[in-house]
DNA sequence: CATCTAACTGGTACCGATATCAAGACACCG
DNA sequence: CGGTGTCTTGATATCGGTACCAGTTAGATG
């Protein structure tokens, strides 16, 4: 290059192919007309010199970002231990999707959602929506399009997108009815969206039968919990025969529970846990679970959030889940 | 605003505090030199009319992005389950980090690494450098500074922050020796820098009592391998009373197995695993594992790549892990 | 051969911020 | 009262791309 100050610029790359700039541009574009010659030849020499396109540059000319914030709680807390798999599943998705249309993913936690760089994304992507939706309020002022992971709710502004809780739940009561429980309990938190629909699949199919199973409502979602839902139910004389635990951390809990306290299962009690973690897979003995699919979850935010930025019309939308039968 | 086009400018700020542009920048600015009365006045107009930076424009003229981009693998693959609590972590720690320095975190899978926008950041951190470190100089061509967590080795290029698997692999050893253990058998891949150090710890320690580890290479980390390789070891008949699995799942998949095949656990083999996960604690029989400080890593990463930025001089780092006991 | 159309290319102006340099205002000094 | 220094502010140019509109060229057509 002529003038070597700093990395080569379309200018010094348009005096090399001894064009003009913009035919860089153009060539150097997915949908630019030029011909396919000086096309070749741009393509070529940028490739050669090691041209790489200063992306604010274009971002200002284009008066957008090219971009999608990405919020997540990352800091482990009470309500959702560190051992969550789905956010990064989610974010594998949605990582995915957005390279292919050359999307970028911004990546924040809830403090730092207010930094200029995530005003200034074309749309965001909220991972977990939290109890009672504090959460997602927060973040109207941004004014920006939002995508949520979770339950969707009648009031909802904005576009959510979760896998089907309500079946899932209700694949869970119509295993332990097949089994022929007639003392189910629901372990969980019913102020959270998405653990409500669960329970209210669970709920509404037990009913069917004559059955209004026992709910506890114990956070944090952890073993810990389990075995504490699990003593207490002894202790307080509770008859039950089948646990419905809303994560596999928990169920895992409970079952630790139940045997050391003598009990067997899934002879005396069934346990069916969710989120079908790997880890509940090879617990002893090997969980039920009921299982989401993360990745093609991530890859739906991913295409809502750019729709959404685009104005096309963005319904909300759920994606089925399976319950997984292994020995519990 | 007199002409309201799109979002308010500087520009327009400007017009509204009665100033030039170039004041309003420096009065919104962090050490911006203007008089206390314009600053306030500016803020004050700017927090009223909801005025957002372009952080593209800035970007332009100042030449830098102010973003770091953090690889990470997320499909779930043979090596790695998606189950790994430690990308997670780590990002959390990274985020917060940079974002107390108005940083942004852009996040990509390998794949989407060679994005523009990507190679404009600033600095790159790598998530997990991989078996013998392809996946780190696959990205070398990218030419930013980068920092990478895993195993620091001699000829490495790049700084590397992780945690002191070494000590982790010797603790380990401790334990075994101390629990009169004789003939222990380290599970987990060699070729895998990380749990290379783990094995050195772990072997040269036990050298000191004249004991060499039988040593199972078995990928991938998944609760099945530790099964299988229980099961190839009471197949080959050979001798073991102690197992050092690389991370937490294998442990668990070893320890079903034993007692499936009617071992107790930890009367007659002992069982340690790695990464502290939550599901180990809950385990039946809780288990013991080498715990790893992954936000403070996190931390730790985005300081490091943001010192290579500025051409401050950086030297690799690692942080200090602990065994923690429980039942195996 | 003149005219027209289509395909390609370039000059210029911008996107919205900040660095540079210079100038105005004011106080203080001898 | 002129000179010197400090503090604050502004005019202008610039970062590296792309849109707009005009201009050029080649090939097709009457």
């Amino acid at each position: 290059m002529a003038h070597a100050a700093g990395p080569m610029t379309m200018a010094d790359l348009a005096e090399l192919a001894g064009v003009s700039k913009i035919t860089v541009s153009r060539a150097l574009s997915e949908n630019g007309i030029v011909s396919a010659g000086t096309r070749e030849k741009v393509r070529a020499l940028a490739a050669e010199h090691g041209y790489k396109l200063n992306v604010s540059a274009r971002n200002l000319r284009l008066r957008q970002s090219h971009t999608i914030a990405v919020i997540v709680e990352m800091t482990p807390s009470l309500n959702r231990p560190m051992s969550d798999p789905y956010p990064l599943e989610l974010l594998g998705g949605i990582a995915q999707e957005l390279a292919t249309v050359n999307y970028s993913v911004l990546l924040t936690t809830r403090q730092g959602a207010f930094a200029p760089a995530v005003r200034a994304a074309d749309a965001m992507i909220l991972l977990g929506q939290g109890a009672k939706q504090q959460a997602v309020h927060m973040f109207d002022r941004l004014r920006l399009p939002m995508v949520v992971w979770g339950a969707p709710s009648p009031g909802d502004q904005h576009v959510v997108v979760g896998s089907d809780n309500r079946v899932g739940g209700v694949n869970v009561a119509e295993r332990f009815i097949s089994l022929g429980r007639r003392h189910p309990v629901f372990l969980g938190d019913t102020d959270h969206p998405e653990m409500a629909e669960r329970h209210a699949g669970f709920a509404d199919f037990l009913k069917l039968r004559g059955i209004v199973p026992v709910v506890v409502n114990h956070k944090p979602f952890t073993a810990e919990s389990g075995i504490e839902t699990v003593q207490f139910l002894i202790r307080e004389k509770i008859r039950f025969d089948a646990i419905f635990a809303c994560n596999d951390l928990l169920a895992m809990g409970a079952i630790r529970a139940l045997i050391e306290l003598g009990h067997r299962v899934p002879e005396d009690v069934s346990v069916v846990g969710y989120d079908d973690t790997p880890l509940g897979a090879a617990f002893i003995p090997p969980l039920s679970s009921v299982h989401q699919n993360w990745h093609d979850g991530g890859i739906l935010l991913a295409r809502k959030a750019l729709a959404l930025f685009r104005g096309e019309p963005v319904k909300s939308e759920t994606l089925p889940s399976r319950l997984v039968l292994r020995a519990t």
